[in-house]
DNA sequence: AGCACGCCGACT
DNA sequence: GTCGGCGTGCTC
């Protein structure tokens, strides 16, 4: 073939501006051209970017003198190969979000910034020095934080990370000198990021102390086992205690031994130091851990580590998703029900939708666990898409424990429990066991009331009450962070008398205190465990007995086990019966059974009491005759006849803007440019159901398709023609595809 | 989103 | 007379 004319050498790059489309540049790349995949420095009108070369062009619809060259090549190997780089285009163009945006989501803080320096960050790690010093004992006698520290380093027979032990034991930095001054450990610096598991012991992967399975666990395992190398995506619904971790465990051995990848996905809250620890010592394999107290230099490296295939296990939450895994074997995603895997700003995607598309496009099985599967996901595996495996069995034998409600109408409640609520945590108390309260408010109350004239201490930038903190002497809000002193007086009517109104954690904590006053209680929720290492801390307090009473948020919810709680309270279930929200009920369903999973054990029975004024609310009680399968039944046929996910499908419109009709404008004429028929209607626009927030007025347009294959080309038409709109300039508009809430 | 250009009000 | 408000246009 002969060249009849100078073919240009055009990169198309992908910039992180919210413009779709790709930009085209020259390439000054001498020999060849900058591979795909590849970061580049470049001039964007004043600015310089980095951006991401995601197509090679011969020439270009620009006017060739138009055309800048790229200043720079960042990288000598492309960041992203062929097959991240081509989920990414797909998730860009399923949630409609710029594909420079999403890519710059995708990557490393670190690797976003214009820094070609790709040496790896150098880590600490510790190790014991041989032979111990013979008086070890006396030095350590009334040192019982660095016992725990030189334990937990001597536990395993290669360096531990420094970042491990913060992460495992809080701020540990004084014992760990004390240790070393001591002349018991010493430093040493780690060659990555990546751990080593596996307790030096023998090379089998997965091997070492492996429980013996009960009979569902094997059936699952076997089927698992069973699949060749290609997409299989699975269900593994199983109760709480009923072992899912091994059958994780289990196909991941099988995986590593083949020389394999595996990508384990967790929610924030779900992403314990214990699970981290249980695949320390179960694997000999090297572990890259991506959660949120890494620095972004270690995360960083361990993309790097993934990328080269030096690790053999990603553990991550959210945005590991997005990890390059050139041996990718295996995709696991527990508690996939969790709302933590859908982003809520910017690129809104879906970590559990996104990883069931990469183990498409990769042909890799998938495993989806959860002991309250999301309804999409119950869905799926109805409907065959999905294989559906069940561990209905605790493996521990233990029965679930039976869940009775308390009609609080028209009862006076302490401090937001009522009198028939204490007497049973009284019992439990009295029988030596344990009792956890769940409140899914934090702050000692919602709001601060006067109790002449009714006025509610409102947040100034947001349409919401502020909450009371500090037992009662602070305001803070919930949603926008301002945070002032309780006032004195009634600012409306000079009246004394203000009252809390409602009871969050805080409250409720010191009722129980008062009632309760020789019972150690543990507070549970993101003011009380702020400060690092104290969560740890106080989760081993409850396990070695010391506190018998625990009151928390959520964050109680899951992982872990407490051999002595007998008796779980939950205090507020009306908040998902009767929610704006159609998903709230699920979500309550999820939290009630996630909680009562956490009572009783084989020689104790458990009991669960939920607190409602609605006993007769016919989802509620689906939920406490027939447990969460009952439930999501019948929460699927209420889907199915309003045509809500999964029977329908949506996509919100969200703007917002300092002015009150801006948004709605914007919407109202984003509405007009739909051809509404039987499969698609616009609905809205509303405004938000809190209005203003953080001092901007936000409103929705919701478009709901009855075929998914209807909704995609009216988002399609919107990304080209709303830019163009003539309000569009005055808000700010994004489009929440499969939106997780409609708040 | 940034960042510039451009045309109308209250200040040294 | 200038500093600066935010409307409008553009970024290969």
């Amino acid at each position: 073939m002969i060249k009849g004319h100078e073919t240009a050498p055009i990169l198309r790059v992908a910039v992180p501006v919210p413009l779709y489309g790709g930009f085209d540049y020259l390439d000054i790349d001498e020999t060849g051209r900058t591979p795909v995949g590849s970061r580049v420095l470049v001039r964007f009108g004043r600015r310089r970017l980095v951006g991401i070369v995601i197509e090679h062009a011969d020439d270009s619809d620009v006017p060739a003198a138009r055309l800048r060259a790229i200043e720079k090549v960042l990288d000598d190997t492309p960041v992203l190969d062929d097959e991240l780089l081509g989920l990414l285009r797909w998730a860009a163009r399923y949630y409609h979000h710029p594909l420079g945006e999403a890519l710059a989501t995708a990557l490393p803080v670190a690797l976003r910034r214009a820094k070609a320096d790709q040496t790896p960050h150098r880590h600490r790690g510790w190790q014991q020095v041989d032979p111990a010093p013979a008086d070890e004992d006396d030095l350590l006698a009334r040192a019982p934080r660095q016992r725990e520290l030189l334990a937990a380093i001597r536990a395993v027979s290669h360096p531990t990370a420094h970042s491990h032990l913060l992460a495992r034991f809080g701020n540990a930095q004084a014992p760990l000198k004390a240790l070393q001054e001591r002349g018991l450990i010493e430093p040493v610096e780690l060659p990555g990021a990546l751990e080593r598991g596996g307790a030096g012991s023998a090379p089998t992967l997965g091997a070492g102390s492996a429980p013996t399975l009960g009979a569902d666990q094997q059936q699952a395992v076997d089927h698992l086992c069973g699949l060749d190398a290609a997409f299989h995506p699975v269900l593994l619904e199983g109760v709480t205690g009923s072992g899912k971790t091994e059958v994780y465990f289990r196909h991941m051995a099988r995986m590593l031994a083949a020389g394999r990848q595996v990508l384990f996905l967790a929610p924030e809250i779900g992403l314990t130091p214990q699970l981290i620890e249980r695949l320390r010592a179960r694997f000999d394999a090297a572990i890259g851990v991506l959660h949120s107290q890494r620095s972004e230099g270690e995360r960083a490296d361990v993309w790097r580590a993934a990328r080269a295939g030096d690790a053999d296990i990603v553990i991550g939450t959210r945005s590991a998703v997005f990890t390059p895994l050139p041996r990718l074997g295996l995709i696991i995603v527990d508690e996939e029900h969790d709302g933590s895997y859908k982003q809520q700003d910017g690129f809104r995607y879906h970590a559990r939708d996104v990883a069931l598309r990469r183990a498409q496009q990769c042909g890799v099985p998938i495993v989806l666990g959860s002991a309250t599967p999301a309804l999409e996901s119950l869905h799926n595996a109805n409907q065959k898409r999905f294989a559906h495996l069940k561990l209905p069995k605790r493996a521990t034998g233990a029965a679930l424990p039976p869940i009775r409600v308390i009609d609080i109408r028209s009862r006076p409640l302490l401090g937001g429990l009522s009198d028939p609520m204490l007497g049973h945590i009284e019992r439990h108390l009295t029988a030596g066991n344990q009792v956890m309260i769940f409140i899914n408010r934090r702050g000692y109350a919602p709001a601060l009331s006067c109790h002449d004239c009714g006025w509610i201490a409102p947040c100034t930038r947001c349409d919401a009450p502020l909450t009371l903190h500090g037992g009662g002497a602070r305001l803070q809000c919930h949603h926008c962070g301002a945070a002032e002193a309780a006032p004195p007086r009634c600012p409306s009517c000079g009246a004394k008398e203000l009252i809390a109104l409602g009871a969050g954690t805080e409250r409720v904590a010191g009722a129980l205190r008062s009632r309760f006053p020789d019972v150690r209680i543990a507070r549970f929720d993101r003011d009380s465990v702020a400060r690092k290492g104290r969560l740890e801390s106080q989760l081993a307090d409850v396990a070695s007995g010391a506190t018998q009473l625990l009151v928390g948020t959520q964050m109680l919810a899951k992982g872990h086990d407490f051999a002595r709680l007998t008796c779980v309270g939950v205090l507020d279930v009306d908040g998902g019966l009767f929610s704006a929200d159609f998903r709230a009920a699920e979500h309550m369903a999820q939290l009630v059974t996630q909680v009562a999973g956490r009572a009783g054990r084989a020689d104790l029975a458990g009991e669960v009491w939920l607190q409602t004024r609605h006993p007769e609310h016919p989802l509620l009680h689906r939920l406490l005759a027939g447990g969460y399968n009952a439930f999501a039944s019948a929460a699927l046929s209420e889907r199915r006849d309003a045509a809500l996910p999964p029977f329908g499908h949506l996509a919100l419109l969200r703007a917002e803007a300092h002015d009150l009709q801006s948004p709605q404008e914007f919407l109202t004429q984003a509405a007009a440019t739909i051809n509404v028929d039987a499969d698609i209607a616009c609905w809205g626009p509303v405004p938000a159901p809190m209005q203003r927030r953080a001092g901007r007025y936000r409103a929705h347009l919701l478009l709901h398709a009855t075929r998914r294959a209807r909704l995609h080309p009216a988002l399609d038409h919107w990304q080209r023609v709303l830019g163009e709109l003539p309000g569009a300039r005055r808000v700010r508009w994004s489009i929440d595809v499969d939106p997780q809430d409609l708040l």
